[in-house]
DNA sequence: ATGGTAGCCCCGCTA
């Protein structure tokens, strides 16, 4: 069977409701990683996105900030949420697929990294230091797809563009929050360790720019293409082989009230 | 360690 997933940093789930519809009438993913969706859990419009097909859908949010959540067309065992660095936002949920023919078994764990502020020294600047440690976690955590060897896919805004062809200038970006060597080698490191695979540059290598996300701030966003990638799909070592396809929807960036990131897309042949 | 825009929902905080 084949499976699609995507993942999203949405920016308000309820504001661009209507376009995540549009995208998944558009290309139909398996399963849709949704993050910054700011919304609590109460007003979280549930029945609006399972009207879009995917009935089984898990979140956790909060009021204003942070906020994640997972759709998918086939049905999942138990979630589950980690509380990462003793806090209680809402970066982090996971699925296990249950009924899925090839895909059962696989556990699906949605992140989203702290963006880490504006000043890359966690001295000077208390949410760099939170995003190191978080990274430190994910680190110690590993994602338990080595000593278990169950399948496994991470997804979400990891919120660092680990490789020089990830950002539109690496020498002019070196000291910017996001591809600070800090943060680009912590986010590799963590990676490898756990056996996790670049899904992304494992089809489109290095030089080629590969770009997720581009800032509010850029008066013209297309023309300048000064973009990050931000956006990330690991697969567990015994998923590489059935990796298909990469897609990254440009053209949402493009839409009236886009987001600041666009989905990326992988296809697995199981 | 510039300033630029966007979303939250009360206006400053986070991105």
């Amino acid at each position: 069977m084949k499976l699609t997933v995507s993942t999203w940093n949405i920016n308000s789930v309820r504001l661009r409701i209507e376009q995540v519809g549009r995208f998944l009438a558009e290309h139909r993913p398996d399963v849709l990683c949704l993050q910054e969706t700011k919304c609590p859990n109460d007003v979280f419009p549930l029945k609006a996105l399972q009207s879009f097909g995917y009935p089984f859908v898990v979140h956790m949010g909060q009021k204003g900030y942070n906020g994640v959540a997972i759709l998918s067309r086939y049905p999942f065992s138990t979630t589950s949420v980690m509380e990462m660095c003793g806090r209680a936002d809402a970066r982090h949920i996971t699925v296990t697929l249950t009924e899925a023919k090839g895909a059962s078994g696989i556990t699906i764990h949605n992140f989203y990294v702290p963006a880490g502020g504006d000043i890359p020294n966690p001295d000077l600047n208390e949410k760099f230091k939170h995003k190191l440690q978080f990274m430190d976690e994910l680190r110690a955590w590993g994602g338990r797809s080595k000593p278990t060897g169950a399948p496994a896919i991470l997804v979400g805004d990891l919120n660092v563009a680990p490789l020089e062809n990830d950002v539109w200038s690496h020498k002019q970006l070196l000291d910017v929050v996001s591809h600070t060597p800090v943060e680009t080698s912590a986010l590799e490191a963590l990676r490898g360790e756990a056996g996790w695979i670049d899904a992304m540059r494992h089809l489109r290598p290095e030089p080629e720019k590969i770009y997720s996300w581009w800032s509010y701030r850029s008066p013209d966003w297309a023309a300048a293409n000064k973009g990050r990638r931000l956006d990330h799909i690991w697969l567990s070592g015994d998923l590489a082989g059935s990796l298909r396809a990469m897609d990254v929807t440009r053209e949402t960036r493009g839409w009236e009230r886009p987001s600041d990131h666009v989905p990326v897309t992988v296809t697995l042949e199981l």
